[in-house]
DNA sequence: ACTTCAAACTAACACTTGTTAGTTTGAATT
DNA sequence: AATTCAAACTAACAAGTGTTAGTTTGAAGT
């Protein structure tokens, strides 16, 4: 029986650190500090600093490995697949504004499970790529260039960890719903 | 009469350094040993690691700044504008994949110049906004919200230092229209 | 041949890094 | 009252950090 508990809130402090300065520029005193204990205490609750970064990333890695199965494996057709993984990565992110920095910024600094990790994205990557070509195939998308189309929404996905906490205001339904509107019909009247 | 060279040499070859593991994860002599001599020589040249940074991030926040000037003061309408803009992004992050990388990641570890980088970066965003909402206030542009649309394109733009790399067969050019044609109509057919 | 000087070097510094070992604390359980 | 144990502590380590001081090298200009 581990103190999941206490090793959950060190994940979360430092996640909240990583994304103010990046993994390699927060030390374990760091850490340390912001939980009132001194850096040798973390080690009663986690075996490495590399391990904390483990946790951050890999679970969130494998809600999107997840989400995207239950999505491309859906009857929906493109354009509502495209809806429901702007919902999936606004839900994410509005539940882990800290983790999306280091999942995107610091994934390099994995060690063993880096692997692992880029397997994961990489999969990703082209169950989105498989949608989109569909979607021009079933003639729902335009036919031009559908690595652009990809770059576009991939590049502001992950970006939302940035604008999610400055739209408070907006609730993520609302908000995915917005973006979803740009992507698909553009920003001409 | 300042070796300029050698000390540009030294700032590419650690904004290639940079863009790989992020300014924190790399040492001085990570930098040294990339150029074939002893982190001390590097100090012949550069007063020190953050002037290395300073000279990155500065230089392309002043690029984009002056940009900008010239395409917010042009008599183009405002679609023409935000086309202007992504021409404006992909050119310069064509002619400099590895330092826009520290732009994007590393400006957080600027230490005298921070202040300075995050007045331009607040400027540039505001008149990116003007230029959508002036859009949205000739009908050019859908009258949505005007945020979502900057967070999107922002977010594009600001990625494309992971990208241009990848698409050498396409042109910066063709590139950035194509770009353009995504954020303006949308991928709907 | 002599001087100059950019650009490399060696050696060292003070400090910070992640991590380990061993110890103390204090509340809960017996 | 005695025991247990999670969770904190102090002290220290070996390695790595950015940087400085002083020295050597070697080509270019006189």
């Amino acid at each position: 029986m581990k103190p999941e508990n206490r090793k959950e809130e060190i994940v979360i402090t430092a996640a909240k650190l990583f994304k103010e300065k990046g993994y390699s520029a927060v030390t374990m005193r760091d850490i340390a500090k912001a939980m009132g204990i001194k850096a040798a205490s973390l080690y009663n609750h986690i075996s490495s600093k590399q391990e904390i970064l483990k946790n951050i990333i890999i679970s969130l890695a494998e809600q999107f490995t997840q989400g995207m199965s239950l999505i491309k494996n859906s009857n929906s057709n493109s354009l509502e697949k495209l809806k429901q993984i702007v919902i999936l990565h606004v839900d994410i992110t509005a539940r882990n504004t800290f983790g999306m920095a280091s999942l995107n910024n610091d994934w390099m600094h994995l060690e063993e499970q880096l692997e692992h990790y880029l397997k994961l994205r990489h999969n990703y990557e082209d169950d989105l790529r498989n949608i989109i070509n569909q979607g021009i195939n079933s003639s729902e998308i335009t036919n031009s260039n559908p690595d652009i189309m990809l770059f576009s929404m991939l590049s502001t996905l992950r970006s939302l960890y940035l604008w999610v906490p400055k739209k408070e205001d907006l609730n993520p339904k609302e908000f995915a719903n917005e973006l979803s509107k740009v992507f698909i019909n553009g920003i001409k009247k």
